[in-house]
RNA sequence: GGUCCCGUGGUGCAGUUUGGAGUGCACGCCGGCCUGUCAAGCCGGAGGUCGCGGGUUCAAAUCCCGUCGGGACCGCCA
């Protein structure tokens, strides 16, 4: 039907007669002798020459035969790829007709409201960005998968239809039709079967899995998601992340060296080559430092400890287990008064006390002087300590807060990044493996029981065994073998080593106070399965839609999803989600309650 | 569960602060003219439930209340 793509056609077919078909991107026409046609695919736009009226529309299909010559003097359009040449004395053959697009197609469609292009998101993705877009999806999956694949690992697909357990998420819900009353759930992530490959003997698996949950929608989150999903029999940490930054690292070569109009964005400046060793920290230090277990390093502005300086201090409010504070350089111009009253507020949603601010002016004898509503209450060595600390310098804004660690370091992280942070398309991928998470998020205030941070499963740090026969007290500081890989401030993915005997679980799971029965119930099948010979393993899954979307440097990961959902769950195309039929309930055993309120 | 922002011909916007006739801009669309354009150009035209409902007012796109849709975020996401 055709004889090559759109954006093949070059100066070495000059002379030849060809046949290309497309989409009419545009058309200039110039009265019954000359028109000019640009026609789309998806790997770009040629130019054809009618010698006479075109009765052509936008977004029509047509098949077009012409031959290729260079383009006179004075005509090359360096804007185009196929800009040195055009197809000449063109036949059109209309293939089918089309009314006119909803919204324009070029680089006008990003400012066009996203539900629009949602409705007619197969118009949408004719644009040449969302083809960029798919295409360096479907390239960096394929290199995730060569890459695994080269490593040793088996793709062994899990079900979808399973057993819900109450962890974590929300889970999606399938109801049963042979057994009504009873549901399936569909997966939060493979977890539980890949520890039952290991049992099985697979060695080293993955998956590219599609994973659902039942939560509130984000820029960075739906409610279905690809992950990466990979667990290794007879390994540790360090071989998971080894093996886990071999396949990112072969997804970021994939898209730097792409084929022509499917490169990546302006995020991969500064990549080299590929992601090379990618640096640790543990889980205490990223909080500390950068308020976040998932800190973007593309900046400074760290967080400054200061709790030491107002130890005796006659400012009740920052007599805290915690005082840090930040400095956002040179900003005291550009921050007024009621920006600071909004940051104060929003400080205060995010759970402060309260916000302190500092402008940064030059003192009588030369040096700084921190003006602030609050100065009046600190003294003269607090307030010269805390220029020194964050290095105060005139025309800087400093921001304090004063609270528990965990609120302290929460609400200037959130600031940090209010404040500080650069566009998702700019300052380079900087990846981060943070480590030495806690086993432990918290002690249960009503049940005393400690909140698991990751999963029931998640081996202990060696070092820190001895603390899980200690007091309550001591639990909090217990370690865990779980790491996370952070990109950008991104949560890319988790993982783990895992508990794989028996004793050590038991223990664990009783710390939790999940008893024998109640572990039994849900999840013996696992239990029941480390009895029959479980290897030492660990894993990992990270997300493939959030580091597609980074490379690509856009900052939604509908952008690289073909058919996303709205932030309130809904997808404009098929209308979904929608009511189904009684009848179809009722074979169910189901019945709706009147909507609530 | 919560905070903030947005909603005006097909698309993007201005108009809303300070109420006075659906007023305006760009693109698109329809018709005409046009033999080298490339976001073609020129001329003409059509196209509106100012998201929806209620209230205040002589008068509401504009003010107030509610509601729907969308977005960003907090909580949530082991």
């Amino acid at each position: 039907m055709r004889s090559l793509m759109c954006g093949e056609v070059g100066e070495e077919h000059v002379g030849s007669v060809l046949t290309v078909c497309g989409w009419v991107a545009r058309r200039r026409e110039h009265g019954e002798h000359l028109a000019f046609l640009d026609l789309r695919d998806h790997t770009g736009i040629v130019q054809c020459v009618v010698d006479g009226a075109a009765d052509l529309r936008s977004e029509w299909v047509v098949r077009v035969t012409g031959t290729v010559r260079l383009r006179p003097e004075g005509t090359i359009n360096e804007q185009l790829a196929t800009g040195a040449v055009e197809l000449g004395d063109c036949r059109v053959e209309v293939l089918n007709t089309a009314e006119p697009p909803p919204f324009p197609l070029d680089e006008r469609a990003a400012d066009v409201d996203e539900v629009v292009r949602l409705r007619h998101r197969y118009v949408d993705l004719r644009r040449v960005e969302m083809q960029r877009n798919l295409r360096t999806r479907a390239r960096v999956l394929g290199a995730i998968r060569r890459s695994m694949d080269a490593q040793g690992f088996v793709e062994v697909e899990t079900p979808l239809l399973i057993a819900s357990t109450p962890e974590g998420a929300r889970d999606f819900v399938v109801p049963s039709r042979q057994r009504p009353g009873s549901f399936y759930a569909l997966p939060q992530s493979p977890q539980l079967f890949k520890q039952l490959c290991m049992v099985g003997g697979v060695d080293r698996y993955y998956q590219v899995a599609r994973c659902l949950r039942d939560e509130d929608l984000r820029a960075d989150r739906q409610f279905e998601f690809t992950q990466l999903d990979a667990e290794m029999s007879f390994a540790d940490q360090e071989d998971v992340l080894d093996v886990i930054t071999a396949a990112v690292d072969a997804a970021v070569r994939s898209v730097r060296t792409g084929a022509p109009g499917g490169g990546g964005g302006s995020a991969l400046d500064g990549v080299e080559a590929g992601i090379g060793e990618v640096p640790r920290m543990s889980w205490r230090e990223a909080v500390d430092r950068f308020g976040s277990d998932k800190p973007d390093i593309r900046f400074g502005m760290e967080l400054t400890e200061l709790t030491d300086l107002f130890a005796d201090t006659g400012f009740n409010a920052f007599r805290a287990p915690s005082v840090k504070g930040i400095r956002h350089a040179g900003a005291s111009g550009s921050t007024s008064r009621s920006l600071l009253d909004d940051l104060t507020e929003t400080a205060k949603r995010w759970g402060a006390k309260g916000l302190v601010w500092m402008r940064v002016e030059e003192g009588e004898d030369g040096g700084v002087r921190l003006v602030s509503p609050v100065a009046k209450f600190m003294s003269d060595a607090e307030l010269a300590g805390v220029a020194s600390r964050l290095d105060a310098q005139v025309g800087d804004v400093l921001y304090l807060v004063a609270d528990e660690w965990a609120a302290t370091t929460h609400v200037l992280g959130l600031l940090r990044l209010e404040l500080g942070r650069p566009p998702t398309s700019e300052g380079g991928l900087r990846f981060l493996w943070v480590v030495d998470f806690p086993l432990f998020e918290s002690i249960d205030a009503v049940t005393g029981r400690p909140v698991p941070a990751h999963h029931p499963f998640t081996m202990p740090h060696p070092d820190d065994l001895a603390a899980l026969d200690g007091p309550s007290e001591g639990l909090l500081a217990v370690r865990s073998q779980a790491y996370d890989l952070v990109l950008n401030g991104w949560e890319l993915g988790s993982g783990s080593v895992r508990i794989h005997r028996r004793e050590l679980q038991q223990q664990v799971l009783d710390l939790l106070g999940i008893g024998p029965e109640e572990a039994a119930d849900r999840f013996g099948f696992l239990l029941d399965a480390f009895r029959f010979g479980a290897p030492p393993h660990a894993g990992f899954a990270f997300g493939i839609d959030r580091l597609v979307a980074l490379l690509l440097g856009e900052d939604n990961i509908r952008e690289v999803i073909a058919f996303p959902k709205t932030q309130s769950g809904t997808d404009p195309l098929t209308g979904a989600p929608t009511s189904v039929d009684p009848a179809q309930l009722a074979e169910l055993g189901l019945r709706t309650l009147p909507p609530r309120g």
